[in-house]
Parts: C-alpha cells; sequence; structure tokens
RNA sequence: GCAAGGGUGGUCGAGUGGUUAAUGGCACCGGGCUGUAAACCCGGCGGAGUAAUAUCCUUCGUAGGUUCGAAUCCUACCCCUUGCACCA
C-alpha cells in the first residue's frame, strides 16, 4: 500500500484525525526506518466486559496492526481510581493488584479475538504513576493550565449547571495525557469522547520535549435501543462474549436504521459496498431482514466459528421465520402436584411475581404445551413421567417435570 | 459554620394536604401486524389476593409529629449541591 491508501484505510470509519500531516509524516519516517509506530489505546480497569461498542476503536488498531505496527494496549491502572470525568462520577475504590491483574486478563482474552497478541504490548499506568511521590506530581501538574482544563466540554458544562467538578477529576486528563508522554506513544486512539484527554496527551508531550502523538478518534456506537451509547450500565449492548445464538438474537433485533450504522462500523466493508447494499435495499431488491442476517454472520464471524453463526441462523429461522420451537429448551423439575398456573410460572422463574405471571396470562402470552392459556385459575399436573412445555412470550421455554 | 436549593418507582422527571400506587418520556414486558425479535399500532409496567371483581399490604432520604386524611405541613437527623467566609 501506498502511503495515501494507508491513510484513506486508517481514516474509514473515524471522526477525526489530527493532525493527517503528522500521520503522513509517521508513516512515511517508520516505512524508510521499518520501525513500527507505538499506537495507543487505553482502558479503564473496572469493566472488564468489551462489548461492541469498543470493538469500533478496536478495529482500527487491528488496522494499524496489519500495516505492521504495534498497539500498545494500557490498562489505567492508576486512574482507574479515578474514573473518567462525566459528572456522575465519584471517585473508586483502588482495586487491587490481584483484581486488576484479573480484569487485565480478562480485558485481554477478549481483545485478543480482534487484535493480534504478537503485535500488541500490555502496560499498567500504575508502573510509571507509583513512581510518583507528591512533589513529582506537582511538578508534573506545573505542565498545564487550570484554563485548558477547564476547556475540557463537560467541565465548561458542569461550571454553567453549576454542578459540582472535584479536584481529581481535572487530573484525570493529565494523568493519561503523561501516560503518552511514558509510552512516548506516535498515535493514540479513542472514541469521540475523548478528544479532550487525547489532545492533552498531545500538548504534554510537546512539554516534555517530544514529537506529539496523532490523535485518531472514532464515533460511539449507538446501542440495541439505537438511541443511547452502547454500555453495559444501560443494559444496551452485545458483549462480544456472549454465545452466538444471543448476538444473533440481538442483531435482529436493531432497528433497519441503525443496521447500517452497525455495517459501517462492526465489518470490514467499504462505505461503496455499504451504499450499495442500501441502494438496492432502497429499490426493495433486498429486504432488510436478509441484510440484517448476513450483518449478524458477519459480527459474529470475529467472535466466534463458522459454523456457531451459521447454526444460530439456523435457530432463527427456525424458531422466528417459521415459528417452530427451539432445538434447546432448559428443564427443570419441580414438585410434583397440582399447580396453579400462575404458581407454576412464579416457581420456575418464568414470572418474577405472582401479579406479573397474571399479567401475562391476560394478554394472552402463555402456553402450556403449545396451548394459550385462557386464565390465571387454570391448573396443570406435573408429574415425573413426562415434560411439560411453558412458553412465556416469543423468547421464554422452559420443559418442566415432577420430582 | 452561615445562606440558599435539593433527595420521588429501572432511569429521567412531574407532583406542594384528599378520586395519588403517584402525570409524562425513555428502557423493559405481552399482544397484533410484518419479509425481521425492524417500523408501526394496542396493552402492561410495586406486592399479596380473585376465574374476574372486591379487598389488603408496602413505597416518594431516615425517624417522629400535626390531621378524618401527607410524597405534599411541622420537628429532628442523614446525605448531596451551590454560594459566602481572608484581603473589605
Amino acid at each position: 500500500m501506498t502511503i495515501d491508501e494507508q491513510i484513506e484505510f486508517l481514516k474509514k470509519g473515524t471522526v477525526d484525525v489530527i493532525r493527517e500531516e503528522d500521520l503522513r509524516k509517521k508513516l512515511e519516517r517508520s516505512q524508510k526506518t521499518g520501525k513500527p509506530l507505538r499506537v495507543k489505546w487505553g482502558a479503564d480497569p473496572t469493566a472488564p466486559d468489551i462489548h461492541l461498542g469498543h470493538t469500533v476503536v478496536m478495529r482500527k488498531l487491528k488496522a494499524f496492526q496489519d500495516l505492521g505496527h504495534t498497539v500498545i494496549f494500557l490498562i489505567g491502572s492508576f486512574t482507574g481510581m479515578i474514573g473518567d470525568p462525566s459528572g456522575k462520577n465519584v471517585t473508586r475504590p483502588p482495586l487491587s493488584r490481584e483484581e486488576i491483574d484479573k480484569n487485565a486478563k480478562t480485558y485481554t482474552t477478549q481483545a485478543f479475538k480482534l487484535l493480534d497478541p504478537e503485535k500488541t504490548e500490555l502496560r499498567f499506568n500504575s508502573e510509571w504513576m507509583d513512581e510518583f511521590d507528591a512533589a513529582g506530581f506537582v511538578k508534573l501538574t506545573s505542565h498545564i493550565t487550570v484554563a485548558q482544563i477547564l476547556e475540557r466540554d463537560d467541565f465548561q458544562k458542569r461550571m454553567r449547571e453549576e454542578k459540582p467538578i472535584s479536584m481529581h477529576e481535572l487530573l484525570y486528563p493529565l494523568v493519561q495525557g503523561y501516560d503518552s508522554v511514558a509510552l512516548k506513544a506516535d498515535v493514540e486512539l479513542g472514541g469521540t469522547d475523548q478528544t479532550f484527554n487525547l489532545l492533552v496527551g498531545r500538548s504534554l508531550q510537546k512539554e516534555y520535549e517530544q514529537e506529539p502523538q496523532v490523535i485518531i478518534t472514532t464515533p460511539l456506537l449507538e446501542g440495541t435501543d439505537g438511541v443511547e451509547k452502547m454500555s453495559k450500565s444501560l443494559g444496551n449492548y452485545i458483549g462480544i462474549d456472549e454465545p452466538a445464538s444471543d448476538m444473533f438474537g440481538k442483531i435482529m433485533s436493531i432497528s433497519d436504521e441503525l443496521m447500517w450504522r452497525y455495517y459501517e462500523l462492526l465489518t470490514d466493508l467499504g462505505i461503496d459496498e455499504i451504499n450499495a447494499l442500501k441502494f438496492k435495499c432502497e429499490a426493495g431488491e433486498s429486504n432488510p431482514r436478509d441484510l440484517k442476517i448476513d450483518l449478524a454472520k458477519e459480527i459474529i464471524g470475529d467472535f466466534h466459528t463458522e459454523a456457531e453463526a451459521n447454526l444460530a441462523e439456523a435457530n432463527f429461522v427456525n424458531q422466528f421465520s417459521k415459528g417452530n420451537l427451539p432445538d434447546e429448551i432448559e428443564e427443570m423439575s419441580v414438585a410434583s402436584q397440582v399447580w396453579r398456573i400462575a404458581d407454576l410460572l412464579t416457581e420456575t422463574g418464568l414470572a418474577a411475581s405472582k401479579g406479573e405471571a397474571k399479567r401475562l396470562i391476560k394478554q394472552g402470552g402463555v402456553k402450556v404445551d403449545e396451548e394459550k392459556v385462557a386464565h390465571a385459575g387454570i391448573e396443570v399436573t406435573t408429574d415425573s413421567n413426562r415434560d411439560m412445555l411453558l412458553q412465556v412470550g416469543k423468547l421464554k421455554f422452559m420443559k418442566v417435570k415432577g420430582n
């Protein structure tokens, strides 16, 4: 690839590259000297579950690796105590060494589903942050001004709204920026919410007389609801270690509109290819369901085998397109007795409370042995000789047997 | 410490004595429709109880109190926020 092609390749699906000339310079030098670029990516050690949202930036890191560069996967073992200021943060209790190691291990195991371990360097920022004494740290803070830090959008916003900003929160961007100094990073990647922090890295590197890093930001992926950004706490995420069938189902349930966004940010298809698909879809030549199936298989392929992806598809078609029962249904045994149906639903956990069970029945969402339950007064008998099939809605199935 | 504002159901956010288990949005759940677990439409969304009603219980930071009746008024306490405090 020529340098121009490399830049195009690296720019796809990003929001900002600051600055492109710097990137070109670095790429050229790397090509000439054969020395790979050091591409930094930082992660918080408190939330080791990677979801598709994280993979947007990870895919970009992979792109760098494909060009021969080195990814530095930085675990913010020190910064984790602060938490990136978002307005709601409070100081977090420091994690123990063991917890951090454990989370880091989970993190890397998941990350290496996409990244090449051979070209990845794992680091922790407590390596250098723990070295600081108070005097040293004060000295570090002297490299940036209050005004510079307060420029950050959410600080501005909180000042305007008279919301609190704790002193330690101001330190977060500073420490993250210093990490770039310590690592001599050439490039740092992050979501658009990281722009400010990444820029601090640039200016600190200048302060320390290093060549400033190039900053590349990627969009924040919307979660399955299509509105909020994907996050675990909002429950709108698709985790990358979820079973293929779960991933398949979740991807099929995103809106048709959101599908395009996922195509753009979560697959290797080029923009032109995606536009072609979109065009065909609008022209009625292909239907969104099939495109969504392709998308699901494409994404699942990154984290599971092809066979698993195909099986997930087959199960989906079987269950939802054809309305058949799923292949695998959870089994459970309960006391052999006469049950009022609502009691059995709560006993098996298919309903959280009797009130909910009755509501579900009233709304026509409960079936026993594929027969709709008419009202909550119905009684059923469990015994050990046969399985009774309970069904709540379209997704919950259970075989129940007396013991 | 002083002054002011605030703590409501998964979340955001109304509500300042009585049809308030508490408007509305979001999330979520069920049904309908469909080429999709999309969109759209309808319904639900504290617990117990009933076939269904009835009924009962618990809930608006905590604990008391006033009242026939309180998320709403009073008292104390806890927590959060902003401002003030020196130079004046």
